[in-house]
DNA sequence: GATGTTGTCGTCAGGATGACGATATCCAGG
DNA sequence: CCTGGATATCGTCATCCTGACGACAACATC
């Protein structure tokens, strides 16, 4: 019934984890054990199998290559703050060496967590810090910039997704443990945008956005400064879905005064 | 190399063509000729080839089904307003019962346009209003809500994306004519959101947002009223990557007066 | 000409934003 | 104990953006 013309492509998923650590946006990558692109870096991700959902296999395997276990479907709620969502898909021509290979990349944003056990087709998953795109850093500095097959692009695109993303969405929080200050949450805003924001103007905003925040009373003290505030993802609330009013928008380039 | 357990899918593109007509939106259906769901209404699209990409393959079956010639690639500025883009992939478990089958979805956004000639695996391609996702409207009213395979989600999907997208870009443009008033761009919003739009508020915004409209400095005069000023999408500017600043919000859920 | 229609420019109040001062509450160290 | 540094939170103020709406210009039709 399906016409002859008609090709059959293999199919992978590639996933672009993103965290915030040491108060950079970080990527989950791996080296590869097998050809194509041996020992060359690249985003965890593999083939699909047969009776497999797209969403299933990128969790799966998120889970064999770091050891990572990776809700599939939404959380429900706290006790998952994990977020995925497919990104986009790359055609099949041009981009494996072996052939057409379609590729569904998928964004996962996550609370920065351990690397368990590497295994499967690769080896050492680490995070590496994602280059500023408007800053590529003197020769040999970036980590980046040198992946296998084009996730390069791939990753270009998944952050640029997340950093539009948290604009409109209450998906920061997805960064974020299921408690935590309006400071740590900023912090979060100013890794993932690569800026600098004023504490009292986001504190206003994000306090104020009416279906973002949810204070739960208690406090937190950690180190100096006075104990802050805990808040929660407002409940009730689809992360992936809800829309904040109004947006939390990135400032306009700042060109670097001339030093 | 590709490993045994990877296995092949078909792969389909299935292309959500919208356009602005007699003040609605309106989305391009074809009836199914071959089975299954023969008869029913069905987004246009159809396999990939294995020597095609996927953008290829979007433009080849809206040309086969519909007549219609788009541009594959964003077109040269001026000349062609059509606007490409992917949508995304709908996973191969359960949506085709001949078997596993993987979509790629893509959304077109053109002026309206004739419909030629039908052909390949479709017939009887025709423009269907799109209703408003608040007013289903009264029962056998809505003209959609049946269509084949998990076409009525890939169209729920696609407005959204549109409607999306003329907040924060300048793809409202892509339903216009090369050259266009004023008026003419505020009846695109006002279609594709389905709300009334102040036209003098309407024209402060549009043409005080920079790298939007270039004025061409011409007139047009069409029925009654003053004539309008003739604008075109600003040069230099790539409307699939742009980004409006201010963005044009849509204005929040207008509650309906009670009756 | 009167009237209706469409386009363009102004006005004005209210809300949102960015810059920044002021205070609260902690830790560290003299 | 007291001081200084650090973080959190609250206020203030000028500016910009927005929505609501008045005013006028330039057309068609009667």
């Amino acid at each position: 019934m399906i016409p002859d013309s008609a090709a059959a492509f293999p199919v992978t998923v590639d996933v672009v984890a993103l965290t915030v650590r040491d108060g950079a946006l970080q990527v989950l990558l791996v080296d590869r054990l097998l050809e194509p692109f041996r020992g060359t870096r690249a985003l965890p991700g593999g083939f699909v199998l047969p009776d497999e959902s797209l969403e299933d296999a990128a969790a799966r395997e998120l889970a064999e290559e770091t050891g990572v276990v990776a809700p599939s479907g939404n959380g429900p709620g706290p006790g998952h703050p994990w977020h995925l969502e497919q990104l986009r898909t790359y055609g099949p021509q041009g981009r494996d060496p072996r052939g057409p290979v379609l590729s569904v990349a998928y964004l996962l944003l996550a609370p920065a967590f351990g690397l368990p056990a590497p295994g499967g087709d690769a080896a050492e998953a680490a995070w590496f810090p994602v280059p500023d795109a408007e800053e590529p850093g003197p020769a040999g500095t970036a980590p980046l910039g040198a992946l296998a097959f084009d996730h390069d692009r791939i990753l270009a695109d998944g952050v640029e997704r997340a950093r539009a993303k948290l604009e409109y969405s209450p998906l920061a929080t997805a960064f974020c443990a299921d408690e935590f200050t309006i400071g740590e949450l900023r912090a979060v805003y100013e890794a993932v945008w690569g800026t600098h924001l004023d504490a009292r103007n986001f504190h206003r905003k994000a306090t104020g956005t009416p279906g973002f925040l949810e204070a739960t009373g208690r406090l937190r003290a950690e180190g100096p400064g006075r104990p802050a505030e805990l808040y929660r993802l407002a409940p009730s609330v689809d992360p992936a879905a809800a829309v904040l009013h109004p947006p939390l928008l990135r400032p306009p380039a700042t060109p670097a005064p001339p030093t």
